[in-house]
DNA sequence: ATGGCTTCATAGTGAAGA
């Protein structure tokens, strides 16, 4: 006789742009769809004064290295994580933005890649190495955790339905061609888009500018992914983004994208 | 639009985000 366990596991991502502003939104939404695990990137608070008691009282885990002002990533998690990491090895970075642990079985990678500001920028040059170093890294990572997901704000949009006007961002930082490849080129050591599994409605943005009132218009980029291993991917059930916290008074120009995995 | 918000920071001709 043989018994079959199934468990579902509700992966999420989302770029809060500043916990502290953020945190009543990510609670409220924490108790609405109760995922088992988010990765969160641009906290913008330092390790101490992370919201952990709040997030306890939600009923989450959490992991966090952050830093005053920028950049900041966390994974929380409705059970304890194992075997935390932060950064990338080999990789000398003052900035916080990169967090992973094993959580259920799955090893859980938080990204938040760097923005680039454009093409001329120094900021670039280190966007442009921070992604080599990250494909670099991940291989490696694929091959130690068959089960693998790597989601975060990755800054960059993969194909011309990802962006609302792609003439206009056709030369704009996060649809530029070098960024495009380096996105591409993790597709290329096995790890899959989730949300392009399924059918998705036309203009499926995870950011939209604070200005010109360019979340009414539609006017988005989908450069917030949830990426997965070649095991994991035939046990995607779903992946969806949640545009409702963008309606909210005060919201994130970001929305969180969820994955369901049947492991 | 070479910046129209928003955040954190400081009191800047702000910086940075996306």
């Amino acid at each position: 006789m043989q018994v079959w366990l199934n468990v579902a596991m509700k992966i999420a991502t989302w770029n809060v742009n500043s916990l502290t502003v953020r945190l009543p939104h990510l609670t409220d939404w924490l108790a609405a769809h109760s995922p088992d695990v988010v990765c969160i990137q641009e906290t913008k608070l330092e390790d101490k004064k992370f919201p952990g008691d709040a997030l306890r009282d939600a009923g989450y885990h959490a992991l966090f290295s952050g830093q005053r002002t920028y950049n900041g990533v966390a994974i929380l998690s409705r059970t304890a994580a194992e075997n935390a990491m932060k950064g990338i090895p080999g990789l000398e970075d003052v900035q916080q933005r990169v967090l992973s642990a094993t959580i259920g079985g799955v090893r859980v990678v938080c990204v938040y890649v760097p923005n680039g500001e454009n093409l001329e920028s120094p900021k670039f040059e280190y966007k442009m190495g921070w992604l080599k170093a990250l494909q670099t890294w991940l291989g490696g990572e694929l091959a130690r955790y068959p089960q693998l997901v790597v989601a975060g704000d990755y800054n960059i949009a993969p194909e011309a339905r990802d962006v609302h006007d792609p003439e206009l961002w056709s030369a704009k930082i996060h649809f530029t061609p070098p960024e495009r490849e380096a996105l591409h080129a993790l597709a290329g050591i096995g790890l899959v888009d989730a949300f392009r599994l399924f059918d998705q409605p036309e203009r499926s943005y995870t950011w939209w500018d604070y200005r010109m009132m360019a979340f009414r218009r539609k006017m988005g980029l989908r450069i917030d992914h949830i990426l997965l291993s070649p095991a994991l991917a035939p046990l995607c059930t779903s992946c969806t983004i949640d545009v409702e916290p963008r309606r909210l008074e005060r919201p994130s120009d970001h929305a969180p994208v969820i994955a369901e995995l049947a492991l």
